[in-house]
DNA sequence: TTTTATGCAAACCGTTTGCAGAATC
DNA sequence: GATTCTGCAAACGGTTTGCATAAAA
């Protein structure tokens, strides 16, 4: 289950992290948003409860909260990365081409081909990450709508 | 087997491509190194051969020979890209932690999963990309010998 | 001689940093 | 009251663009 934005303050000050407005205005605009954010998203989300937080801000606790394992980061093929409440365990992702939102799961059974590899590359691997690419069924089914006309 | 600079010369002189020494020296340095390497690397390597390129001129390039498909780009996890001549067909890539060089793989074998996938998301998967990250054998020597120090 | 390519400099975009003032604990 | 956090502005690094000049076909 998602953890509440209470709980993720609580964290961050067992871990050292001083509770300010600001930092509860990040954590509630991930905690509420469904979908991976961009830092310039979370900025204007959180500018809503906080009014004078500042995009440096959004930054710096957007990496402490990675930091923390918190939250998870994928570097979305362009330029800017996104955050997202990080799922327990280890995950991928599917991300859509139309739109960029972005679906997660986690049964990757790469294990086989991992040990393969590492035999015969000869390297000592320590992870991997998969992505997928593709029309989430919301772009589906509005170029479905666009062709209809 | 790998294009030569010749081949590569005359497929973009087929699509329309000038070839100027600029582009020859592109084509050289990226032709003649064997890992992946970033637009900056590819402007000193090829600013031997053509003293007057200018780095604008290798983006423009690298990109022109990406879009005819002779050249992947791999976005390493951090700031800049790297490109490599392409080799045929689909591939992933394995980076290395500690040198940041990349072997390539062929078989992925992620057609199950893609299809399982599809099925649960509602998603029309287009393509994927898998990387592997680990420590390269030469990165792993050179780490048992300062142990031994 | 028409069309495309080049180089320069300057813009751009997301991100990071230095620092003085403000807020938390 | 000591320490951490904030916001601003400015720096940064990789990449892109506008434009006048130069070169390829």
């Amino acid at each position: 289950m998602r953890p509440s934005e209470e709980t993720l303050a609580a964290i961050l000050s067992r871990n050292g992290y001083r509770i300010t407005p600001q930092r509860r205005a990040v954590l509630h605009a991930i905690v509420s948003s469904n979908e991976h954010v961009t830092p310039a998203a979370v900025y204007s989300r959180a500018k809503r409860t906080c009014s004078k937080i500042g995009l440096v801000t959004v930054y710096r606790t957007l990496e402490a909260l990675f930091e923390l394992g918190l939250v998870c980061r994928i570097e979305s093929s362009g330029k800017s990365q996104s955050y997202a409440l990080a799922p327990e365990g280890h995950h991928h992702h599917i991300v859509c081409s139309g739109c960029g939102a972005v679906t997660d799961f986690s049964d990757c059974n790469l294990g086989d081909l991992e040990r393969k590899l590492a035999r015969e590359t000869g390297f000592a691997i320590e992870s991997h990450r998969l992505q997928f690419f593709g029309i989430c069924p919301e772009c589906r089914s509005r170029a479905a709508g666009e062709i209809l006309k």
